[in-house]
DNA sequence: TCCAGTTAAACAACACTGTGGATTAAGTGG
DNA sequence: CCACTTAATCCACAGTGTTGTTTAACTGGA
């Protein structure tokens, strides 16, 4: 419909090796064996034969075992090399910087979380804050192994030219060719992208599914049909300004009764995750998603509260036993999940 | 992330006669040269020389004149030959059966629209009746050139495995293999979708946009990212259970406050259509589309008075100039638009 | 201990894809 | 008439996955 793309043997090539490794990663540690890898893709014995020992030869992949034998030749196990490449990745916050290194496995090196002013401090200083930053987390590793840096940031955005556009409160930040920059100061390969986007890299999940980020404001990362969903303006999630109530208070975007504006309104914690149940059952129900992952620093402080509340008023308001199997969590890497999504985003390259 | 599939060569082949193919479709009457198709696709000018032979062999496209030279040979300009293919499209509704054939262009041929029941007559004597049909509507061509029929039917349903759930309200039908069956009746391979995700099938537009189907319910189906979004149990866009006023009337889904119910519940057409735009600002801005696509019964009762409230509540609603490029539009096959879409989805195979 | 049977993986020849360089086709303009 | 330009094709080729065959490694019964 719209990426009319031609592709030539060296795509098929990559594509290929994109599906093996990304079938060996979501397989963990214990394993795969090629014939699975041949029935799973759909290739043959031979293709995947040949595509895993390029891998190998590429040091992504390595033999791990054997299978137990079903009456003949085991299997012989394959896995990741989680360390045979890196990805850094950053998160901008309003009041922290958060930098990390990620490898293929989705294993986090090194985070750190310095305190910073994103606005009053402006670019200069934070993005040589972060390239210092970036520089200790790299040092002693080989560049041509790091494949890049991904940096999230708060939106709006334009996630394919690099740039970033008025953040609120922000002004000095507004137009920043923020990848170019990046690019300049650490000399690796930058992508950008939305902080609540990020999110929903920061981990394997479902090809349908949401991550909700509870930060200064509201928003979603969203991957749908198998792919990272950024929409017409690469602004896609703005989860936080959906009217959820035309009676309810102003919210900071002009509208009334947005979703954040009546959870940020609510009178307890129970009472906001409340709100926030009513809007993520909503957006399960518009998108038919079967997960969704909680993360940002409300969520951090109270997980508990937030899950339970979350997954109860889904099972009250989507009662039907089809749709109750919504798998609901708190992301896994806590503080880092935003800045190790960004990673994700470079290492999502390699898989496909 | 999900779908870890491989390639050969022959889907690689497939894939690129799908871009040219839809390339050429994108231009329209005018054609396109060959090395336009070159540029847009990225693919060489031999690669798609070699296609365009290919596809020219197969009927489907054909030379056109030529365009104006530019001081050399000017070029040869390809269009697509709309009657080369044929699908067959088929809404099932609860009181009419529409019925149509739709050629490579998107072009509609004897379209019908049939009273029934869908409720009280039952699978066998509605499906009897689609057969007869569909046998008026091949009359005389060739079935080597029809690729099968697409059939729209209200949800939930299976889209995968081609079976219907509880259709509301029509209990008989519950648990059909509707794909099965047509296939059975008709001869030809036989595809299904929810209405509303049909409908947004029924036309070429953005990589990110929505239709969204007033009927008895209140439905949307997506495009994201160029590709129709069904989500996990292939039933997203239940766009009318959106919670949209916590104390609203009580919906038939057992909630309160759904944008179905509180639109139901206006008073008059032109405050339904608010309601309607509330809803559809929420899905524009949750999406970042671009372009949104009305369709169903009651827009085509009243399309001027939804098109004109639906673009002042987003206006309203989204005043930053960035977010304003919405195309707001009626479907253009008017009442066909759902079943249109229905053999657009078996046309889509051809387009990739 | 041997050996037929079984399953996994690699080897070798091959078909078919798009590519790169040279060639032909069909115009423009002096 | 001819140099020049641009479009499209011809031809040899590199590289992909495929098919048919062979080797590797294990099970289990004689």
């Amino acid at each position: 419909m719209s990426q009319a793309a031609g592709a030539n043997l060296s795509s098929l090539r990559d594509h290929n090796a994109a599906a093996v490794l990304s079938l060996v990663r979501a397989a963990g540690e214990v394993g795969v064996s090629r014939v699975e890898l041949a029935r799973a893709s759909g290739l043959t014995a031979q293709a995947v034969s040949k595509i895993v020992h390029r891998l190998t030869e590429d040091g992504l992949l390595a033999e791990a075992g054997r299978g137990v034998s079903t009456g003949g030749k085991p299997r012989t196990l394959l896995t990741l090399v989680p360390q045979a490449r890196w990805a850094v990745g950053a998160q901008l916050g309003r009041d922290t910087l958060t930098v990390l290194r990620a490898d293929l496995a989705g294993g986090v090196a090194a985070p750190r979380r310095i305190p910073i002013e994103l606005a009053d401090w402006g670019p200069q200083r934070v993005l040589d804050l972060l390239a210092e930053e970036v520089g200790r987390l790299l040092a002693g590793l080989p560049r041509d192994r790091v494949l890049g840096i991904g940096v999230a940031s708060p939106g709006p955005l334009d996630q394919r030219a690099g740039l970033l556009h008025q953040v609120t409160g922000a002004p000095a930040w507004d137009g920043l060719r923020l990848a170019e920059e990046v690019t300049a100061r650490v000399g690796l390969p930058a992508l950008i992208e939305k902080d609540s986007t990020a999110g929903v890299l920061g981990a394997l999940g479902s090809p349908n599914r949401a991550f909700v980020h509870l930060d200064h404001g509201l928003g979603a990362g969203l991957v749908l049909g198998g792919a990272v969903q950024r929409g017409a303006r690469t602004n896609a999630g703005e989860f936080g300004h959906q009217t959820l109530d035309p009676a309810g208070p102003r919210c900071r975007c002009g509208s009334k009764g947005c979703v954040e504006a009546v959870w940020a309104a609510a009178p307890t914690r129970e009472a906001a995750a409340r709100v926030l149940g009513e809007g993520v059952a909503n957006l399960v129900r518009l998108l038919d998603l079967d997960e969704v992952v909680l993360g940002g620093r409300e969520v951090v402080a109270a997980p508990d509260v937030y899950l339970r509340t979350v997954r109860d008023v889904i099972a009250d308001r989507l009662p039907d036993p089809e749709w109750q199997r919504v798998s609901v969590s708190v992301a896994p890497a806590g503080p880092d999940a935003v800045a190790l999504g960004a990673a994700g985003l470079v290492l999502g390259r390699l898989f496909g």
